[in-house]
This record gives C-alpha cells, structure tokens and sequence, in this order.
RNA sequence: GCCGAAGUGGUGGAACUGGUAGACGCGCUGGACUCAAAAUCCAGUGGAGUUCAAACUCCGUGUGGGUUCGACUCCCACCUUCGGCACCA
C-alpha cells in the first residue's frame, strides 16, 4: 500500500455514485420531522474564495449529520445573481452581464461541487434569471397595493462610483458598502419600501429568536434605534406657525433656553424672509447643507448656528427663547426641531458656550441639595428636579411621567416614540437587476403592471458605457409602452430594485422553487419553513439579515405564510485571515480553494477548516495546520485498509472482554457522545474532531500495546465502524470509500448516526483528586460506588496527606463526589 | 463617546454547571524502521528550581483588587485588540 490515499480518484468517484442515486434531493414528506440547513447564497463574482469553503463545509456538515439523525434534511444552493459587478465587467470587457454571471456560476457551482457539498441542485435558485424575479416583480407589487412601496422625492445616499443611489443600511462609515467611495447626496424621486412601519415588530419579536447571537440582536436594535420620549409643542411670538420638537428629556422642559431648527426645516427661510436676516441665512443654510454633503462621517462636526431673530414660547412656563439654526440637528430624526437645554445635554452646551446662551440648571444630584453656581460640563445622569414649578423635588423618572401627563392635559404636547430607522430606499440606477413593475401615464400617473403581464422582462440590447446614468432609459422599446389602465402612451420605470429584495425572498423559493404559478406553493413553505438553521458572515447583520425578517413579517401578515421570523438560529462565522490579516490580493495572503483541492483534495481541506478553530471565531490558515488534516486522514485510512481483512476473517462468537477491550470500547462511547453533544449542541466541530483523533490513537494504541492474538477483532470492528460514522460528515468522501472497504454495499451518509451505549461508559473505579487547601495533592483509584466517609477516611490515612496535615487542625473537608476531595486545614 | 466580542504555552486552540489549566493539532526534541532520505510508528515537550533517580516544590490563563475550601470561569476597577453605531435631541 502506497504511503497516502489517493483522494483524487476517490472524490470523483463518490461525487459520481451520489449523483448518480440521486442521493441528495428532497421532497417534502409529512410523516418525516424536516430540518432546514441553509448557508447565505453568494454572489457570482467568479471563484470560491476561503470564506465561501468554510460557510459551506459548516453547513453540509450539519445537514449530513441531521441527516443521519432521521431528519428530512433542505439544503439547497442558489445565486443572488444581480449586481453591479456583471455590469462593470460589462462596461470593462464587452461581454454582456448575462453571460459573464452565467460563466461565473457555471464555475462555482462546480467548485461546490467539488467541495462534496449535499445540495438538492433541483432546487437551485437563481435570482437574475425571469423564472425568478417574475416573483420579486409580484411580491414588489404585493408591497405596493398594501401601501408599503411607495415613491418620494428625498435628499438620497449616492455614490459616483456606482453611479447609483443607496440605502442607509448600505452607507458604511460614509462609504459604498460596495466600493468604498465616499456617498453623496442628491435630490431624487424614488421608491421606498416601508419598513419604518415594521420597526416595533422588529424590536419586538426577539424571543422568536433565541437562537440568533446577542451580538446581531444589538446591532440590530441600535440600528433601529428606538427613543421613548414627547412632542412639544412651542407657539412661536407673534405669528401663527408652531414648532413642535421631540425630546427624550421632557423632564428638562423648565431648562429650555434656545431652541434650533435643521438647517432644511421648512420654517427657517419662513422665518426671516423680507428680513434684513434673509440672506445671511440663506448663506449660512446652504453653506451647512452643502458642507454636511461632504462630511464624512465620524469628522468631528462644527456645530455652526446662526440666530433667526424669531422667538419661541415656551409652553409650559410662558418664557421667550431665541431660534436658531445649526448643523447638529438633523432632519431626518425626530422633527428637525430641537429644543435646547444646556446644563443637561452636552451638544447644547457647546452650543451655548461657543454663542452666549445663558443656561439653566434643573436636574442635580442630590435631593435638595444646593444648585451649584457654574457648570463645567451638562449634567446629563439622573437627579431631581429643581427650578421647575410645580414638579420641583421629584425625581427624573417620575417627573417624565407628570410632565407627559400635563402636555398631554393640556394640549401642548404628547408622548412619543422616535426611531433612528428609515424607510428603505430601493431604486437602483443600474441595468443588472430586477425592472420596477411600473408604467408612468401622463394620464393616470403611476401604474402597477398588472400581474398577468409580469415578468417585466430586462431588455438584452444594452449599450454598457462608463458613467451613463441608468442604462435602461435609453432603450427606446424598452422604455415606451401603453399605460395598462388607459392604454394611452407611457413610459417604464427605467431604475432597478436593489439586491437586497431578491436576497429577502429567497429562502420561500427554495421550498418550491419550480412553481410557476406561485412564488411559492402554503404547503411548501409551511411544511419546511422556518430556516432551522442559518449560517453566513456577520457583515449582513443590518443589511440581508433586516430586510429578511421585514420581508416575512409582510408576507405573514398577507396570509402567504405562518411564521413571523425566517430564521430560527443563526450562526455567524468568523473570517478567514492569514498572518493576522483578511485574506486580499492586495496584502499577497490568499489560499485558492483551488490549489488546497489540488493538493489535498477536499475532505482534507473541510477538515482543517472546521478543526482549526470554532466556527464562529476567526479562523488563521496554515499551511501546516492543513499537512496536521492530511496527515489525520491518512492515518484513519491507513487504520481501517490495515484491518479490513482482520476484522471480516476473525468474525466470531463473543468472547468475555479483556481489560483493554473494556477501556477501548469505553473510550468508543465516550467518543460518540461527545461527539454527537459537540455537534448537536453547539457546533463545536473542533472539539468533535480532537475527539475523533484521540479515539483513532486508542485504536491505534490498542494494536500497538497487544499482539494480534490478543486483539478482540469485534471490538476492533465495532469501533472502525463507528469512527468512519462519526466522521462521516466532515470527511464525507473518504468515509463514503471506507464504508465500503469495511465491507458494506449502501452509502455511509445514509446510516443511522451512532447512538453511545450507556452500559460502556460504566465504570469500576474512578480517580479522585485530592487538594490540601484548594492545592492538588494526590490521585486516588477508588471504587465507583465506595461510601464516601470510607473514602474520607482512607484519604486522610494516605501517608502524604498525613505528612501534610500532621500538626495542623483539619477544619473541614470539602467532598465532590466522584471527582475531588478539598482537606481545609489550619 | 456609546454598545458588543475577545485577551490562556513557541503556535491554532481545549477546559461544557466554580473542582486535575494547557485536550487535540502544529512546531520542536529523542528513538524505531532505512544504505540514506522521505513517509510512517513510538515517546517527550508551560516556566523556574531541588534530585543519581522516582518524585517533589514554587510560579503561571491581559493588569490590580475582591468573593470562595477552591476562580481561565463569578464580582469591582483598569489596560489592550477587534467589530458595530456615531451630533439620533
């Protein structure tokens, strides 16, 4: 026998006989418990890079081993297949993005499949294709007639780069999620999906997710970012218009000193036209939006006002205090109108400070306490109120309740929920995507296609230039149609939808992703839906992973499915990095799956990737670490082609078990309970392996320490078949060939996942530790069942604990049974 | 600034509920096999010290305190790294 397997010829051969039984397809089937594994399907750029191989090997584990435990396992595959890449590399090589995605998925369909990877290809999905986003084009309308897409002219993220606009969500640090180049702002008409309206639900529905990582749930909830506090309702002196703000610290409202307004709020240029004010400010307010253009986030902002010359009223104590306009506040959030209290709020502070504004203290500390004279910064933690009429004494949180009850009296105010979330912005300047299913009629305005004559499908004659704003306005055909209500002339929607939607949906098709009547079959996606178990990387927290339960919070209402969250547990994996950093061209780290298949093949390389470190922690490549899988893998090979023969010879009857026939089939046990825990449990595939090596060494060390005569050749059977079981999973080719050099005919990942037999792990004696204060003294062999005041007493009679003991006052004994006796003493 | 995760040998990482710190792998050292090498198999491997040896002692999980018979694990304060948010009123 040659020195290493011949992985090669083995993979092919598997990958052939599994396909060719068909063996990884799935129907629904009722009287079977399902279990849905699915990992985030990529984007077609080309190859597999390290990332992709460890997303997937932790899923196909996962589904072979649910598999195994007699579940009715999903695990499908698909392309999240639009995008700007295609596009580019159209403008760049000529070759249409229709072909070059196409070419793409060709390739890496071949890579995982090369991986050894148990997906259901008949259930491939493909979102670029019209089989696919005719569904997108009707759930888009499905949004649209219940009032949750809807179209606004706004100030919107753009970036030159792509040529297009973004969401917030896509907005990273300033930047194109995409290509890094610092967003814009612009002032467009697009359309909008509603999720603000989703956001207490989005909030809400955690406890559907306890198995999602805290780390998501908070980032999430940050990004939603909701604030309890009230409107207030200012009357401004001498004229009619009102300004109402929102606050969290209503409780301040006798600390009132100024107020501001975003430099876009519509009653600033009201308030100073024919003023002698007016074009100062109009400077001042352009200057401000301009300049907020081209911040980049995490700049220190300046804070610039500009006093209006106008007065507010504050309601609940008459006072007159001076508006202002300056960049800190926003007009996005609350409602672009801020009322200033400088002793309890650090931006209105430095606001003061830098204009002259006077401050008034109305929180402190202490009870009753003094007020103190000057303040060296805003005192913005809890306290009592003073200098505050009627409310004066009581606590923060008590005098937010009175006070709320008192606008609300009074009729100058409300209670209030304020939300950093915005509406998604989902139109895309772009060709490579899903067409907007609407027509624009000079007549009858804005019209849904109707559903009969969906897909709208994306033109193929494009002309791809460098920097032309969307591509499909000019295909005359494309863009010139008839209005479907009034069969007048009209033009089409010429932007595409954003990504993110195809990737919302995509989950539902792959329950039933033949149908052509239906985005998707109730039986279908009730019977398998929710995702069981997602797996992907944590970059799409607040992007994908959003937009998702968004989605199928709507689809839930509409009655087209029965569960409110999509994605029962959720796994994010860490990245792959080599010498301390991600993998990238530009840093000359990167590991081609390619070249770890050729050299290695690819249990070898699933091996590694899922023993080097625990799934959700970055993982460090190493050459060697990959040689330490190989190596493993040849030895498992070597043991069970070594034994073969052996093992079908010698099968006899049961003989009585030698001491080390015991411990071996002990340790067998131990293994697969450990095993079967590390995995099921908590996805400790690193553990579960180490685990699997030191079961192969006790195998080993069996045959090493005992002549063949010795050997009990059922047990050496037993614990061969078992070990090939367990690894079945993570080495799924190999173990597929050793199956069969063990004699057996049927495939290995069709097997029973080995259940441990609890009579094995019994044992006689077990081994005590012995500490003398807190410090480990001695081991002790003791019989399992022996009475622990025996025990005591034979351990306090051991001449060590004696020695150490003798002279001092044992104050007390500290018994764990079965594992460890603490003797205190003094 | 706020929020979250993490800091353990030369190295990737174990230690699950407070109970033998360093499993398993890599690297290194020694041995077997070989003419030799590769491959493989076996053994050793946290640091310092005592010892012919068997053994034993002390130190040791980012730092400093604390709780406890006993702390990588719990509590308090701090340092470092990584990630998210960032004028959100």
């Amino acid at each position: 026998m040659e020195g290493h397997y011949d992985f090669k010829r083995i993979e092919e051969k598997w990958q052939k006989y599994w396909e060719s039984r068909n063996q990884h397809k799935v129907t629904l089937t009722a009287d079977k418990p399902k279990y849905y594994v699915l990992e985030m399907f990529p984007y077609p750029s080309g190859a597999l890079h390290m990332g992709h191989i460890r997303n997937y090997s932790i899923g196909d584990v996962v589904a072979r081993f649910k598999t195994m435990k007699g579940y009715n396992v999903l695990h499908p595959m698909g392309w999240d297949a639009f995008g700007m890449p295609a596009e580019n590399a159209a403008i760049k090589h000529g070759t249409h993005p229709a072909q070059w995605t196409a070419a793409n998925i060709a390739n890496m369909r071949r890579q995982q499949q090369q991986l050894g990877t148990s997906y259901d290809w008949d259930r491939e999905v493909t979102t670029c294709l019209p089989d696919y986003y005719r569904w997108t084009q009707w759930l888009f309308l499905l949004f649209y007639h219940r009032g949750l897409a809807y179209r606004r002219k706004a100030a919107v993220n753009w970036c030159p780069s792509c040529q297009t606009v973004l969401a917030n969500e896509q907005v990273i640090n300033g930047n194109c999620w995409r290509c890094d180049t610092q967003v814009g702002k612009k002032e467009l008409e697009q359309w909008f999906l509603r999720i603000t309206d989703y956001a207490d639900r989005l909030l809400k529905d955690w406890e559907l997710l306890q198995g999602w990582p805290d780390s998501v749930k908070t980032m999430q909830e940050n990004w939603i970012g909701r604030s309890e506090g009230a409107e207030v309702i200012f009357p401004i002196k001498d004229r009619e218009e009102k300004i109402t703000v929102f606050t969290t610290r209503h409780d301040t409202l006798y600390g009132v000193t100024f107020m501001v307004l975003a430099p876009e709020h519509p009653l600033v240029m009201d308030l100073v036209r024919g003023t002698e004010r007016e074009e100062t400010v109009r400077d001042f307010v352009q200057k401000a939006i301009s300049r907020r253009a081209e911040t980049r986030n995490g700049e220190e902002p300046g804070k610039e006002g500009i006093f209006l010359g106008a007065y507010a009223v504050n309601p609940i104590n008459g006072e007159e205090i001076s508006i202002w306009v300056s960049d800190y506040v926003l007009m996005e959030y609350g409602t672009g109108a801020v009322m200033g209290v400088p002793a309890h709020d650090t931006r209105d502070f430095a606001f003061t400070e830098k204009y002259g504004i006077p401050k008034r203290i109305v929180v402190i500390p202490e009870k009753d306490a003094p007020v103190p004279e000057q303040l060296t910064e805003a005192y913005a933690a809890d306290g009592f109120l003073v200098n505050s009429g009627p409310f004066n004494g009581l606590p923060v949180e008590e005098a937010q309740e009175a006070i709320a009850d008192y606008l609300e009296e009074k009729g100058i105010g409300r209670r209030a929920v304020s939300y950093k979330l915005r509406d998604w912005l989902v139109s895309r300047q772009r060709y490579w995507g899903v067409p907007i299913p609407i027509v624009y009629c000079d007549q009858c305005g804005a019209v849904p296609v109707p559903e009969d004559q969906l897909p709208v499908l994306l033109p193929e004659n494009v002309v791809f230039k460098p920097g032309t704003v969307s591509p499909l306005a000019q295909v005359e055909e494309f863009v010139h149609t008839t209005c479907p209500r009034c069969g007048g002339p009209a033009r089409r929607e010429t932007d595409t939808m954003d990504t993110f939607i195809c990737s919302s949906w995509y989950y539902f098709r792959y329950t039933d992703a033949r149908n052509a009547e239906a985005p998707f079959g109730k039986e279908a996606v009730d019977y398998w839906m929710p995702v069981d178990q997602y797996i992907g990387g944590i970059e799409h927290a607040v992007l994908h992973l959003l937009y998702s339960r968004f989605f199928t919070k709507v689809l839930y209402d509409v009655g087209l499915i029965d569960c409110q969250e999509p994605f029962t547990n959720l796994l994010t994996q860490g990245m792959v990095i080599k010498d301390g950093a991600k993998m990238s061209k530009s840093k000359g780290n990167v590991v081609t799956p390619e070249e770890i298949f050729t050299k290695y093949g690819a249990d070898t390389a699933r091996l590694f990737i899922l023993f080097a470190s625990p799934p959700e922690r970055d993982l460090d490549w190493s050459d060697q670490g990959v040689e330490g899988a190989w190596r493993f893998l040849n030895r498992v090979w070597r043991l069970v082609n070594n034994n073969a023969d052996y093992i079908k010879t010698a099968a006899g009857g049961k003989e009585a078990l030698s001491q080390a026939d015991t411990d071996l089939r002990r340790q067998l046990h131990e293994t697969i309970k450990k095993v079967t825990e590390d995995i099921e449990e908590r996805f400790n595939f690193n553990t579960a392996i180490s685990a699997i090596m030191e079961l192969v060494n006790g195998i080993y060390r069996y045959q090493d320490k005992l002549e063949i005569g010795e050997q009990n050749p059922q047990i050496v059977r037993e614990a061969l078949e078992k070990t090939v079981l367990l690894l079945a999973p993570f080495a799924p080719h190999l173990m597929e060939e050793l199956w069969h050099v063990l004699g057996h005919e049927d495939s290995v990942h069709q097997q029973e996942w080995p259940a441990y037999d609890p009579e094995a792990l019994v044992q006689e004696e077990t081994k005590i530790v012995i500490q003398v204060n807190g410090k480990l003294r001695e081991r002790l062999q003791v019989p399992v069942g022996i009475a622990q005041a025996e025990l005591e007493e034979k351990v306090l009679s051991l001449e060590r604990i004696r020695a150490l003991t003798a002279g001092k006052e044992i104050v007390k004994v500290i018994n764990v049974p079965g594992k460890l006796i603490n003797i205190v003493v003094k």
